[in-house]
DNA sequence: GTCTATAAATCGATAGAC
DNA sequence: GTCTATCGATTTATAGAC
């Protein structure tokens, strides 16, 4: 009874092949990388993929539910502590920097869903998850909001879809000029925090 | 001497490549579309791409050419004709609701740009052509200040950044969800209006 | 459930004829 | 300069052994 052997080592075994496949695809790319690698590295046989996954593109799609758990955590810790509007800022700019500025996250992303936006079905993955992170987004900028007895500008699920569409759109552009900085997602804050009133 | 035929045909066939492969790669993508249907669809076969280019990348990046071409060709008309800073905001919002809201376009290009990123020197082909295209945006948003007597509450450079990024992200994410609607981009538009104050 | 072996198909790139 | 033919390498996915 205590030992659910059969079931947890199933569940390993895809922890493992998706921590693997988190990996390479970061480092290489979603196309650029076997299945075939992504067995061999996490010391298993291409077998033990497609008994764990239907497909590629499901072990994808499981990448990125890591990927977007990763950022919605760091992102809610890294202003957890802050506690004025500019520590608040400061926070966010720094995991800006560190997030947005490490190229290969938005890229994997990106690449998995515009290589992919013809699969059938997929396009309905990725648009449920883009409508979580989204709300979880907005929630966490209502929360702040609310923290601040502020009132935004604009609703905050716009404020998240400008944050998130302008974070996505810098961190494509950095995976193939670096140099580029990402110091206009702080701008755009900025100018949200500078706009709005004192709620009643 | 009047007949250039040699290298004219040489011209009229690379053209009739890049138009070719511009169509097939809008609506199917740039990896899922092979060199062979690009030279069958074109009228040629695939020798006839080879000896008009090096690489299957070389080819996308001409398509990346015409693309940027026609959307800052676009965008300039759209706002010619307009007076007042309402009309131009009017004016850029129908246009971003025809070509941001236009899937295909922000998608390849991403497609692209992410799918290559490894690749030896594509890097750098893609960074001067964004380079390029900020700087057009920020002579067209500078020209459009100058228009109106108004001084911007960021460098215009900044600015072309913002919107770039912002409509990259919104392009991308439309691709897979296309009910995500464009008004973000208007919004930080007229936001950079309202913030603006006028030249001394 | 995982492994080995292989199928099946694709595609980028090259060689040589015309 | 373009076409035909083909190479060569890869990769996803499947079939059957253990």
């Amino acid at each position: 009874m205590g030992r659910v052997t059969r079931k947890e080592s199933h569940a390993q075994t895809r922890e493992r092949l998706v921590e693997t496949a988190h990996r390479l695809f970061l480092s290489d790319g979603y196309n650029a990388t076997s299945l075939d690698k992504v067995a061999a590295e996490a010391g298993f046989s291409k077998g033990a993929v497609y008994s764990n996954f239907a497909t590629k593109h499901e072990l994808g799609l499981a990448v990125l539910d890591v990927l977007h758990l990763e950022r919605a955590m760091s992102l809610a810790a890294a202003v957890r502590d802050a506690e004025t509007a500019e520590e608040r800022i400061e926070a966010f700019a720094r995991w800006a920097e560190d997030n947005i500025g490490d190229v290969g996250w938005t890229a994997l992303e990106v690449e998995f869903a515009t290589s992919n936006r013809h699969v059938k079905g997929i396009d309905q993955a990725l648009a449920g998850r883009r409508r979580e992170l989204t709300a979880a987004v907005a929630d966490l900028i209502e929360q702040q909001a609310t923290d601040l007895g502020l009132t935004l500008p604009l609703p905050a699920e716009d404020a998240a879809v400008q944050l998130l569409s302008l974070g996505i759109g810098l961190g494509v552009q950095r995976a193939f000029d670096p140099e580029l900085p990402v110091t206009s997602l702080v701008d755009l804050l900025r100018s949200l925090l500078d706009r709005s009133r004192p709620a009643e």
